[in-house]
DNA sequence: ATTGACATTGACGTTACGTGATAGTATAAG
DNA sequence: CTTATACTATCACGTAACGTCAATGTCAAT
């Protein structure tokens, strides 16, 4: 069987432009180039291709691909190893940027919630640029290290699961507002469950839950611009419901 | 205080070239150009320069933290909580990857042991080549979801800690074999460690340790050019000296 | 005046292609 | 046989975040 560039890419899964790449830097030539000038492929260069994807799909850059299909099968699982302990000194850097980011946030929020009240004092800014500004140096001393490992963020052990969950529940609370917003009714049941919904997705972020924060929070949610557009594109009117809902679960009415 | 901008560089620790290329895609300006066209930055730009430096870190893209440095403390809390989903879903990516890799050495491992034998049959090579194959398609198909989690291997459930640990493991198991050679005696209490450590080392890969395995394994690190060569870089010899000790240390004497 | 450390602006290289521009070729329909 | 269109080819520029020359100008000290 032979192929064009266009059958061969197809049957692939990539683009010609990425085959005519992968003959230019001599990684996979055609079979021959026929009278017209154009590319035709055999099975021998499915099969490379095949192969080359396959390694693609783990990360590998091309570079090392050209040297690993040439190589031999110990050669090749010597190169899988050496692979492997990239990806896994890759995952303990996400991880650590996970926290930091984490951190930032929890910081950030709390400033939020604790100078709530000083919203117009102008020390709010100062002081959360601030703390960047020392956790930026903290990063640079030594890596952070340490600093990051002496941390009691809830988040900070978060398994993979959780991090699914998480996922999951986010959108969960999302789906049960709009459910919730069509009932009108912020003590139904609805709208209790997707109150509660939002507790359990805060508490992923949290280190202890509090009714009082809870309900200042979604307060905020409907004050400040920003926060309430990104509930009301789901649904409009959705930060004024979820705040409704959640200080009938809270059971606190003013802030 | 005024800064050029190798006094700069210094303080951020970062090169000058960075400190131009910033310049020019104006994330961030000197305070002024003084008469000889030489970039002066004041103390605002270093604060700006560590704010840059710590969103960096957290691997956003200076186009991101164009806009995050311009925006408000909630702005810049709601693009770090998108930041923070963003890195857990290539956390997941990661992960998946590398169960990938783990399947593929696993199978390479397999196929190298259960093949040592018919090392000149010409079969071997066929049989991976049409595994890896097999794998690249199974990947494409359906990104593998489904088949990574039939995956009956051991490292799936590997933590982060157990991670470490066989790093940490990895690399004593090179020192102690360093320094076990020197003793020149296999049946010595150095090299019955680094035999030990070396099974320890080996059961992360291993659905279940059996001796015949690891008798079977060292015996290749000594066959094989490219495996030797691996051992024999760390300590000439050393694959040698580590097949005697596992040998001892497994009871078994003849491959 | 000279030297050495510092500054400037280009400009090309890096990875793995995407996205045109321009031009030649194959094939089926009219 | 012409035409439409579907395909092919080769440049060649653009991407992100700089590294690395090269050529040239400036500052402080000897």
């Amino acid at each position: 069987m032979e192929y064009t560039v266009q059958k061969l890419s197809r049957l692939g899964g990539v683009s010609t432009r990425t085959l005519r790449y992968y003959d230019e830097i001599g990684i996979l030539k055609p079979a021959r180039i026929n009278s017209s000038g154009y590319r035709i492929y055999g099975s021998k260069e499915v099969d490379m291709l095949q192969q080359i994807l396959y390694y693609r799909e783990l990360g590998i850059s091309l570079d090392n691909i050209k040297k690993i299909i040439t190589a031999s099968t110990f050669d090749k699982t010597i190169a899988l190893i050496g692979h492997r302990k990239k990806l896994l000194e890759k995952r303990q850097q996400l991880d650590l940027l996970i926290e930091t980011v984490d951190k930032s946030i929890a910081n950030a929020e709390g400033k939020i919630l604790m100078n709530d009240k000083e919203k117009f004092t102008g020390f709010k800014k100062k002081l959360v640029d601030d703390n960047e500004k020392a956790y930026g140096k903290e990063i640079r001393e030594k890596h952070g290290d340490e600093a990051v490992n002496k941390s009691n963020i809830k988040l900070k052990k978060m398994t993979q699961d959780e991090c699914e969950e998480v996922t999951r529940l986010g959108h969960e609370v999302l789906e049960t507002l709009k459910e919730a917003y069509q009932t009108s009714d912020p003590n139904g049941e609805l709208a209790q469950k997707c109150a509660d919904l939002h507790r359990r997705w805060l508490s992923f972020y949290w280190d202890r839950y509090s009714k009082e924060k809870h309900a200042n929070l979604v307060q905020m949610y409907v004050d400040d611009e920003r926060f309430k557009t990104y509930y009301d594109n789901v649904q409009p009117g959705g930060a004024e419901f979820l705040r409704d809902a959640v200080f009938i679960y809270t059971n606190i009415t003013k802030y």
